[in-house]
DNA sequence: AACTATTTATAAGA
DNA sequence: TTCTTATAAATAGTT
């Protein structure tokens, strides 16, 4: 722009193009803060270097702000920012209604258990009963002989009574 | 910058100043393009006039991508961004863990249910051999009542054998 | 980093 | 909004 106009292709001579990217760094984010005070907009600026050395330029406030402000205008990147949130809650919920089944799965099982529990040491209590009824029936025939299941004893030691 | 010089501060007439916006608009991100090709930098400006609307520049393909590099290189963002993720990932693993434990301990009980199914069974299934044995025996003195118990049949019924 | 010839951007007007 | 143009500002090449 002076003493030679100027190709617009990358500067080849490295010297050369690392004192035109400052210059012109340095023109543009006046131009960017000349912007925002005259005519009253909000400017966020991020320059790269090659090197990836970082210029940065946000004209009210931090550039956090002005980066959420333009992920709320803009589309696709709020709503990937919200996927990633949503497929992590979506996948929480999913394991938490899952075990939810697994569990009540598990409940009813044990409920079962329990309940043949009961009916099978009901059944143990009156087969005991009819027993001993028996044994005093027997008593009459000695020559009968008395042998006592061994599992009783495993039973009651278990359930202790 | 021509037919007299501007004082840098806000244009205070509204036709003028959107005037001006949209000139020096366009002027910005001419020049943010050029040292993009000159100098092979990435760019990214983000332009919100008075009234909220976005206009933008991304050199190297999406802004997003820019976001994200900016954000690395930057400090406090990544951190807030990664901290939601990771309170969501932890809860999740404590919820997943706090269900382990719990099936864990629901399936000792149902283990513990089974044992104790199998040995009432096993008592059960003896007593009843016993039971055998002496009715053979009362057949010998039929005055003796055979009162079979009510419980037995409804256990092989729930247990099908 | 400074200089300056030129190009470029743009303010005001049409 | 767009075009014009006088002039301010930016900057390429040089020192």
């Amino acid at each position: 722009m002076a003493r030679g106009k100027v190709q617009m292709r990358r500067i080849e001579n490295p010297v050369h193009r690392q004192v035109t990217f400052c210059k012109r760094r340095s023109g543009l984010l006046k131009k960017a803060k000349e912007l925002s005070v005259l005519c009253d907009a909000e400017i966020g600026l991020v320059i790269f270097s090659p090197h990836g050395k970082l210029y940065e330029l946000a004209t009210n406030g931090s550039m956090q702000g002005l980066i959420e402000k333009y992920m709320k205008s803009s589309s696709c990147y709020v709503e990937k920012q919200a996927d990633e949130k949503q497929v992590l809650e979506s996948k929480m919920e999913v394991n938490m209604l899952k075990n939810e089944v697994d569990m009540d799965i598990m409940s009813q099982e044990i409920q079962l258990l329990k309940n043949k529990e009961g009916i099978l040491k009901a059944a143990n209590k009156c087969l005991q009963e009819q027993m001993e009824m028996q044994y005093i029936a027997v008593e009459t025939d000695p020559t009968m002989p008395n042998i006592p299941c061994p599992l009783i004893a495993v039973q009651n030691e278990i359930y202790q009574y």
